[in-house]
DNA sequence: GTTGAGCGTT
């Protein structure tokens, strides 16, 4: 929610979103708001923010209402130094709902006449996408809390690696992987066990760990739920803020107050 | 209070 007080995406049928990357964390969108909205109309402002810190991700999405505004804007800030770190704007790639984008433009509802009442085809193509986006939260999360987790996993890796090695077939059918995963799978759980075990002697080492939901595989989340609810998650100072007052999205109004009132000093040209 | 590859909210 950062529109101007409404939920949701306001109007997506004819707006270009701006991706602005290497924004600062402490950039919100009412700076981005007054620095685009001279090249055009902005319909709406958006900076994600990470669901359990509540801290902006470091980039940030800026609807137009027109390409060619869009293009202009992307001219004139890409590169421009925005609160000490020069930001990138782009055409966005995808939509809000996963939806592909054209030149930055919302596509339109496609409907598929051939589509109608056969085989559908249910594969999530957003593999790449999901993927990366854990690839960055991971990143992300690697302060510092479990690095131990990621110690273990490439020491996986280097035993499945070498198992391998040793049996090199130059066929590789899904029934091999099948096996050899279903094999992983076995040791990885006896291991499991025994680092269980091995911790519950000593588990002044491993206090805090876990919580970490995106760096499961699906296969692996099915096969073995967690407990019926995370009891305490890390002691997170939650601000309440986000009562009534401000939301934790910076919300941008279209307001003529944006219009002139910011420091002349942070434009430049044009 | 920190960080820095990448694509989004009720």
């Amino acid at each position: 929610m950062s529109h101007f007080g409404r939920s949701g995406p306001p109007d997506i049928r004819d707006t270009f979103s701006l991706l602005v990357l290497n924004i600062s964390f402490r950039t919100t969108a009412d700076d981005l708001f007054p620095l685009f909205e001279r090249y055009g109309k902005v319909v709406d402002v958006f900076i994600p923010r990470d669901r359990r810190t509540g801290d902006s991700r470091g980039f940030a999405f800026v609807r137009y209402k027109y390409a060619d505004e869009a293009q202009k804007a992307i001219d004139r800030l890409d590169g421009r130094n925005v609160d000490g770190r020069n930001i990138m704007v782009q055409f966005a790639k995808y939509g809000p709902n996963a939806e592909p984008i054209r030149k930055g433009r919302v596509k339109e509802v496609v409907e598929k006449p051939r589509d109608r009442s056969r085989s559908r085809s249910p594969r999530p193509r957003h593999r790449d996408r999901d993927h990366r986006r854990r690839s960055r939260s991971r990143s992300r999360e690697r302060h510092g809390r479990d690095r131990d987790r990621d110690y273990r996993r490439q020491s996986r890796s280097r035993s499945r690696s070498r198992s391998r090695s040793r049996s090199r077939s130059p066929s590789s059918s899904p029934d091999h992987i099948s096996h050899r995963k279903s094999r992983d799978d076995d040791k990885r759980r006896s291991r499991s066990k025994s680092r269980s075990r091995s911790r519950s002697r000593s588990r002044s080492r491993s206090r805090s760990r876990s919580h970490s939901y995106h760096s499961a595989s699906p296969a692996r989340r099915s096969a073995s739920p967690r407990k019926s609810s995370p009891p305490r998650r890390s002691p997170t100072p939650e601000k309440h803020t986000n009562g009534k007052d401000s939301p934790p999205s910076r919300s941008v109004s279209p307001s003529p107050k944006h219009a002139g009132s910011r420091s002349p000093g942070s434009e430049s040209k044009e």
